[in-house]
DNA sequence: GCTCCTCCTTGGAGCGTTCCAAAAACTGCT
DNA sequence: AGCAGTTTTTGGAACGCTCCAAGGAGGAGC
């Protein structure tokens, strides 16, 4: 199925048929609808890569997947996927994925660039030192990230979670609520994540006026060290705890059962990413959700600004997470 | 940078330089250690779209996105992309993803095919009814897919995970540490996975002689159901309980929270899948991992196959879980 | 009816690759 | 050196689309 098969049925030539699909306004209204019966009669679609050769234009977005460190697989990956999945396609553009190790991962992306094989890139996990976005902004590639790289001289757009926001939400719900002493377990100092969602605790406690001194504790995202640290909270003698990952509000959980309190009912507790844990433990968590959805739709929304622009300023996104209560607030 | 830039550079005609890359035994092997010499310096690489347009193949493996139902959205879809992604990396095919909601579902396969988007699709998610392999087997385009239909006549090839031989491995494994008395928290009778996992319980037992009346209970994967249908299992005096998911295997650590008893000291649990619910868990649970890398390599190694041979017969290949055993035994 | 102008439609060329058939370069042998 | 046979290299054509410049049709004005 040709243009030229669909242009013989119309009576029409091969680029008549052509600017009925790409330029429509071109064409006499009548042209216009005959052109368009035999199109649909026909159930003709325009061979993508004979497009891509002649407008040298893939309409292919690149997500480079990254080896899963561990088992800390990204719980939002495939809701993520999904989101700028649904959103290229509204566009005309579909998402390519391709392995990219950490060793070689420009040579990937310069790969994919050579072969023409994608037009942009979506970009995610990333974080402090990541070479991605400073070497595909000087090459003038396109692309959007999925987080900051926190070094404070971000170069391209990017969309990310207000975890400051978030965390703050949670401080004032809580104050809200009549909680006065709310400690913070967060990840060690350091991450950009994680010290984001601790100032937004740290932020919000001053402007209440709410102790701040000795209420924050550091653990990695293991069991183990998050119940220690979550105890020296506890034995503080914190009513509510603001963890900076659902892993690590287990860890709270944890704390509290060994001294035979309960969730919710005694302490509590609100995790943040809202991950299918939440809702498996007793009491349920609750929990800071991410908008991955929005997060993936103003991804492509941003890439396909650059790519009608690409010398247009660099615009940031951040959207803010929204606190499911659940039963142990 | 092209083919004729390449061949002008090593001296030689344009095909020459094809060949050099597709079927390199043609050339004499001085020549084609100049034509190899003159594609590194340039760093030359095939353009994909003049490629594909050519041999009529795009070198694209098609993935069609579901919208997620609700929460349950798969634990294991990232790390199954993962795997598929690589594999198809390493045999010079990428993965492209495509929503595919519902009720226009084959509608999305036939534009992909229409356009010449993708040469063979992926499909996971397979359930009874699934429309997706008929459709495709008739249209004659190669496909693999994760999971059965359990219709009992599957058309084209799958991987698939073993559950029975999973939760059997399960039961030997808990009669070999002196429990008889090992019970089923599964999911109601009907979904083929589910069903699939019952069995490996039912038949090994019977094998071992163990004891299977009343030791089978049924429950939604939501958490206040299976904790009641896991405590009716703990009232019949179930020294061990082997859940069809980690989800299930929560309700049951919920059951036993109640009677004051612990998860491993006092009676063994065993989940399915290894979420990563399993080690934030107090005790850490014991659960069968499925082999999802693997299934992923699986996968293209059929696909690739069938796109070489569309008329071989097909082939079934299941992979068995494996127990990581955790402090719940 | 003719010219001029505008708007619509058209054929030719080319994107970068591989297929194909034919030309050229080697072989070994007379 | 010349020839047949084989191996290696080559130029032309085509894949299906869009760009471009030029052709044709239709309408307004004289």
């Amino acid at each position: 199925m040709t243009l030229e098969m669909v242009a013989t049925r119309a009576g029409v030539a091969r680029q008549t048929v052509s600017n009925a699909i790409n330029s429509p306004e071109l064409l006499r209204p009548q042209t216009l609808e005959r052109v368009r019966r035999a199109i649909e009669e026909l159930n003709y679609r325009p061979h993508r890569a004979a497009q891509a050769l002649r407008t040298r234009a893939s309409r292919l977005i690149g997500y480079g997947i990254r080896p899963s460190t561990g088992r800390v697989t990204s719980p939002v990956l495939d809701e993520f996927l999904h989101a700028i999945s649904d959103a290229a396609d509204q566009a005309g553009y579909r998402v390519v994925l391709f392995s990219a190790p950490p060793d070689e991962e420009l040579d990937r992306y310069q790969q994919l660039l050579d072969e023409q094989g994608a037009d942009a890139f979506v970009l995610s996990g990333t974080d402090r030192g990541d070479r991605r976005q400073a070497w595909l902004h000087k090459k003038g590639v396109p692309f959007v990230a999925f987080g900051r790289t926190w070094t404070g001289r971000d170069v391209g757009d990017w969309v990310d979670i207000d975890g400051a926001a978030g965390t703050a939400a949670a401080v004032h719900h809580l104050a809200s609520l009549g909680h006065r002493d709310i400690g913070f377990l967060g990840w060690p100092k350091g991450s950009g994540a994680g010290d984001d969602r601790a100032r937004g605790w740290h932020d919000a406690m001053r402007t209440l006026g709410l102790p701040i001194r000795n209420r924050r504790v550091e653990s990695p995202g293991d069991l183990a060290p998050a119940t220690e640290a979550a105890d020296r909270l506890l034995e503080a003698g914190a009513t509510a705890v603001i963890a900076a990952s659902d892993a690590l509000a287990v860890g709270c959980y944890q704390a509290l059962h060994r001294r035979g309190r309960t969730p919710g009912t005694d302490v509590a507790v609100v995790g943040f990413d809202d991950s299918p844990v939440a809702t498996m433990l007793w009491p349920t968590l609750s929990s800071l959700a991410q908008p991955i959805e929005a997060v993936g739709r103003e991804c492509m929304r941003l890439l396909l600004d650059r790519l009608n622009d690409v010398r247009r300023p660099a615009e940031h996104v951040l959207l803010a997470p929204h606190l499911i209560a659940r039963d142990s607030i």
